[in-house]
DNA sequence: TGCCCGATTAACT
DNA sequence: GTTAATCGGGCAA
């Protein structure tokens, strides 16, 4: 697998977030594959750079390829990697990995052996990870961190963005087209799947 | 300064 | 299904 240069995020944070799919992340050897991110512009009020720079936000403002780490609902740690040429304060949260390596690290910080919740949400993986403010501003493409691109094609999923209140209807949220690892599954379109639909319209 | 509310999770009923 | 945990940003006063 070829390895994620900075050039990579140097994009419209709309065509790295689905690139993202099926990409490989490791920290400090630990990690896996992408099933599921987000995408936020400053443009869009759901996004934490829309006020304007602050202390916390100040990495999204700056170069792409690197880390933005916040701090959510005063508990977790959540990861996202900055996109486009720097200023465009967008980027693209990191909401689900599919576990590969260093598994018994990540059931041993996270406390449990279902590799299905061990990095299935953004706060889950990071600790998994034990990725936390430590990490703000760290470079993706040298060593702790290693990514590397998909191999060959994906189905990609697409829909709203979870957890938000703002900017609802933006379908900015991709993930890995029916992997088990995602933090909630994606909305099956009626004409997809048959049952469903016999179900479900009247 | 004080209050409200989150890009969440786990443990409840 | 609901709720507690826990804290920093944003905004009203």
């Amino acid at each position: 697998m070829a390895r994620i240069r900075r050039s990579f995020f140097a994009r419209s944070v709309h065509a790295v977030a689905p690139d993202l799919i099926g990409a490989t992340v490791l920290f400090d050897g630990v990690g896996g594959r992408i099933v599921e991110v987000e995408a936020y512009h400053h443009t869009e009020p759901a996004a934490h750079s829309y006020r304007g720079r602050t202390e916390r936000n100040a990495v999204m403002f700056g170069p792409p390829g690197h880390v933005y780490v916040y701090r959510s609902y005063g508990l977790h740690w959540c990861v996202n990697f900055v996109c486009e040429p720097e200023g465009s304060a967008a980027a693209v949260l990191i909401r689900a990995l599919e576990p590969l390596e260093g598994l018994a690290k990540m059931r041993r910080r996270r406390g449990l052996a279902d590799p299905r919740l061990l990095c299935s949400g953004p706060g889950r993986l990071c600790e998994a990870l034990a990725i936390s403010r430590q990490q703000n501003g760290f470079a993706l493409d040298v060593p702790p961190f290693e990514l590397h691109r998909r191999d060959g094609e994906v189905e990609i999923a697409v829909g709203p963005r979870i957890g938000i209140t703002k900017a609802v209807e933006h379908p900015w949220r991709y993930g890995l087209k029916g992997s088990r690892f995602l933090s909630k599954p994606f909305a099956v379109l009626a004409g997809e799947n048959p049952d469903l639909a016999a179900t479900s319209v009247k």
